[in-house]
This record gives C-alpha cells, structure tokens and sequence, in this order.
DNA sequence: ACACTATTTAATAGCCCTATTAATTATTTG
DNA sequence: CAAATAATTAATAGGGCTATTAAATAGTGT
C-alpha cells in the first residue's frame, strides 16, 4: 500500500520546476536545474515524474486549473452590472498579481507547442462556450435597458484580460522603459487596477 | 575587397532564423534546423554569423528597430485628437498584423533572457521618456479644453497595446476558446481592429 | 531482527547540439 | 588562365542534457 508521506521531496521538486519554469520556460529548465534547486539528485527527478515532458504538464495543469476556478468563481453576486464588472476586474488582477509569470507561461507553451493546446482545450470542455452565451445575454439586457452600449461578450472579455495581463507579461519592458524600481513598479500596478476599471466602465458607457 | 553580392544565402539564413525562431523561440530553435531550412550545410549558418546567439542578435535588433520605427511615424498630423488616436491605434494594430509573432517573441526573449534588457534599453536611448513626456502635455492640453479625461500617458499608451496585443499574442488560445479558424479569425481581427479604437475613444471622453 | 518496499544516489549510455577545422568547390580579379 | 579569395561542405571534437540502470540507504510492518 501507498504510504501516506508528506511527499516533501516530490512536492519540493515541483516547486522548484514551477519556479524555473517560471523563469526559463520549458526548453531553457534542465532536469539538472531543478534537482540543484531542491538540492537532490537529478535521477529523483525521473524517479517522480519519469520524463521532464511529464513533470511539465503536472505543473502545467495545476496552474491551468488555478487559474480558471479563481476567475469563474467571482464577481456572481446580485449587483449592478457596473460593481460586478469591476469585482471581476479587480478579482482578475489580483490573481495574476499572485501569479504574475502565469499567462506568459501560458502564451508561451501554448504557442510553442502546438501540442499542448488539445490538453488545454479538453481542460476546459465547453464551458468557456457556455460562459460567453450567458454574458453575451446579460449585456443584452443591460443594454436594452439603457445602461450600457451593445458589444460582444468576448471583445468585453479579451479588453479586460489584455489590459490586466500586459502589466504582467511585459513587465521586464515596461521597467525597462520607465526605469521603475521594484518598489516604483508595485505602485503602477495599483494605480493600474484601478485605471483598468475605469478604462472598462467607461468605455461601457452608451 | 568584400564583394558587393546579393548575398541571397546570409539573407535566407536570417529569413530561415527568422520563422523558426518567431516559432519556437531561441533555446528550441537550432542551427541545424535552420540550415535544413535553408538548404544548406550547417556550418554555413555558423560561418555567417558565428554564433547562434549573435544570429538571434541581428534578427532581434532588426525587428526591435522596425516595429518602433514603424510605431512613431504614424499618426502625427494635425487634426483632431481622436482621429490621431484612431490613426495610431490603427496602424500600430496593423503592424502587428503584419508581424504576429512579433509582441511575442519580445516578451518572452527579453523575460527569459535578463541580459537582452539591456541591450533594448540601449537601442531606445531615452526616446521613450521623451515621447511620454510630449504626449503627456498633449493630453493635458486636450483635457484643460474639456475634450478628453485626464489620463496619465503611460497609461494609455498600455491600454492601446495591450488591447491591440492581445490578439496576436494570445491567439492559439483564443482560437482553441472560440473554435475560430484561420479566416473567421481574420474577421475576428477586423472587428477587433474597430472595437479597441471604440474602446480607448469612449475611455477617454470627459 | 528480518524481509520488503520506498527513496536516494552514482555512474553512464546515448543523443543532440554548437562550434570549429580542414578540405573542396565556386567566384573574382589581374 | 592563374592566383587569390569567397562560399560551401564533410567530419568531428567537445559539451551538456535526458533518461536509465544498478547499487546503496532509509523506512515499515511483522
């Protein structure tokens, strides 16, 4: 019978393959990287995950996973349309900002690999289908009513990801260009949460 | 005396480098693969350019240029303010068109590789601030007029590419969310184009 | 303590990749 | 055409990386 371990060890290893996988993407992480980062053997890395392919797509997935669930589950609540949107807004920041080099990994290995978009898309079955058509009818609604303009549920959707995510994605450029500190660059990201919500309602407006 | 050739066999290198290294990034690209490309023997590839990453250097350099060069010299007539927005918004969309894998590849070889930092800061120079700087007092004089919001550049400057970006960078998902094919997605592109002029306009207003 | 299983390590096979070298073919120039 | 230079190729050294294997160590249940 399997023991029932803190698997401390399988779970160090990855850890450090997030972390590196994270930094270097797949191709520039070595098996040897990762086992110096937890400070074992390399061999134990095969050992866990049998192939570096394997052992990326375990981690692939975990955060795959993460990052959906967080963003489907908030901002449900019976308001205004305006609050919603920015609890989703907000909400959606503050996960990328807990998970910054995410949706690079993502882009990343999504569109170097073509391969691993069936994974990707069979992770999501048709919910993001099933989303849209739902939103697509809330706007309708609201925009019948009066309160904000017609547009398309995914444009909505893709303007809000794009602005939150560039924050996250181009950070290493942005720094670049502006000069900003670590400590600078903390306070564009909060004043950018908020003008990401102010650039979306407005914009909503009829 | 260097011969004054056409040097068709160094520019298909640069070209072969080109699409792989736009389709699978640096580390998974490699010389071989890019003679095999060209047609040609391997060493020729080292012959031209020495190394692989003096390779990568020429094409980086080449696009860094074009795509900046590209985004200043547009949209600087005197009309309205709006229109200027509209005719920047559109053209730096359509370059990106025209170089797709472009956004990408910068992101994820200046994330990757900290060292290329500084090399694009050092193509920019301090063109960057300069240009914030005047566009910053553009949008103050609109907004003293009661045209425009008031909106800190940088800040609009991020919507604008990020908005544009998006698509691009994001693409193999978004077509894996929507299930768009080649041409629906071309489509997709053109009412997108449209839609983050709408967006960023109706953002800005007072 | 013993047998058994799980974990970890050392060593290495085998592969692929970069870069170099030396030799070969093509091109240019006087 | 002959000599010189450029372009191209074949061959390979050398290094690094993945994955495997076999052996050693730790841990568990009886």
């Amino acid at each position: 019978m399997k023991k029932i371990k803190d698997s401390t060890t399988e779970e160090k290893i990855l850890e450090a393959a997030e972390k590196l996988f994270y930094e270097r993407g797949f191709a520039m992480t070595h098996t040897t990287d990762i086992a110096r980062e937890v400070g074992c053997n390399q061999a134990l890395v095969h050992y866990y995950f049998r192939t570096k392919e394997k052992l990326f797509e375990s981690f692939f997935q975990n955060k795959v996973t993460l990052f959906i669930t967080a963003f489907i589950s908030t901002g449900n609540e019976e308001t205004t349309f305006d609050l919603k949107m920015t609890r989703k807004i907000e909400a959606h920041f503050d996960i990328l900002r807990k998970n910054p080099r995410l949706p690079f990994l993502l882009f990343n290995e999504i569109s170097t690999n073509p391969q691993r978009v069936a994974n990707f898309r069979a992770s999501l079955g048709d919910m993001p289908n099933l989303l849209l058509s739902a939103f697509d009818k809330e706007i309708e609604k609201e925009a019948q009513e009066g309160r904000i303009r017609r547009v398309k549920a995914i444009d909505l959707i893709l303007s809000i990801i794009s602005m939150n995510v560039i924050m996250f994605i181009a950070d290493p450029i942005i720094k670049a260009l502006t000069g900003a500190s670590d400590k600078e660059y903390e306070k564009m990201l909060d004043r950018r949460k908020q003008e990401n919500v102010e650039t979306i309602l407005r914009s909503l407006r009829p």
